[in-house]
DNA sequence: CCTTGACCTTCCAATCGTTGGAAGCCCCAT
DNA sequence: ATGGGGCTTCCAACGATTGGAAGGTCAAGG
């Protein structure tokens, strides 16, 4: 193999645990490996880029199946920018959703912890709450 | 049975699924359930107070595990509210950790869309972005 | 009495993404 | 050739929930 690296050297260089890129082979995220005559996997430069990408996709909150999307639209040249930015603005609203619901949840814990003494008494306002 | 509920009017009066509740039961997180003599669970209104207080703190994000040992506390009638509140307090900073990682993930999104022009051609910095 | 339908039972599987282990092969260096 | 480290595959677990299949039980109505 000339330009070709182990998946160990490509997991050191995407940053991708090298089980969980057999996962993403696996599940047809990323394309299937090349093979050496031993049956090892080997990879190129291109494969560790597609490998960063996905990356920093994870990094960003999206899911596997919406970064397959991402990583479609990023090999089609001729792609429209509103397909992407469509994903994108759908994940930021996914996102604040989720946030929104633990601000909550933080926001009532903050106030029962508030009135809770915390001292060595039994009387405790946050179990009071739970067991409304 | 006098005063015995099925598990599908447990769930009805608690708000837990049926098939959550066996699964709880299942991990030891509620007691095993008295049965009848053809093996049906039954449950008396005390059984539903501590499944209410369990799906209140679900809702709140604690994990099942938090919530074995809030239940703990809450049978023990000599424990110290500190105990409950340093609980939550653990509880409020892992809500906070999220919440801070969910929102770094959303305004860099918020930036990369904001600076796409989201229309036919194929230019994107989202893509750009990721791909870098 | 018998059927029907709603409920209950257990067991097994899938979700999502990742990590871990076991058993066995391959490659390189000593 | 012997060791050790990396590679292979397969299987399982995490947390919490949901779904389905196959079969038993209960209550109501014909």
């Amino acid at each position: 193999m000339k330009d070709g690296m182990t998946i160990g050297d490509a997991a050191k260089a995407s940053g991708v645990n090298a089980k969980l890129i057999r996962y993403y082979e696996s599940i047809g995220l990323i394309p299937e490996a090349v093979r050496t005559a031993s049956g090892y996997r080997v990879y190129s430069a291109t494969d560790v880029n597609i490998l960063r990408f996905v990356k920093r996709g994870r990094t960003l909150g999206f899911g596997i199946e919406r970064i397959q999307k991402l990583v479609g639209l990023w090999n089609d040249r001729s792609r429209c920018s509103s397909e992407v930015k469509r994903i994108a603005l759908q994940h930021i609203e996914e996102l604040e959703a989720k946030i929104t619901e633990l601000q909550a949840m933080r926001d009532t814990l903050h106030d029962l912890a508030d009135a809770c003494h915390g001292d060595e008494r039994p009387e405790c306002p946050i179990l009071k709450d739970l067991a409304s």
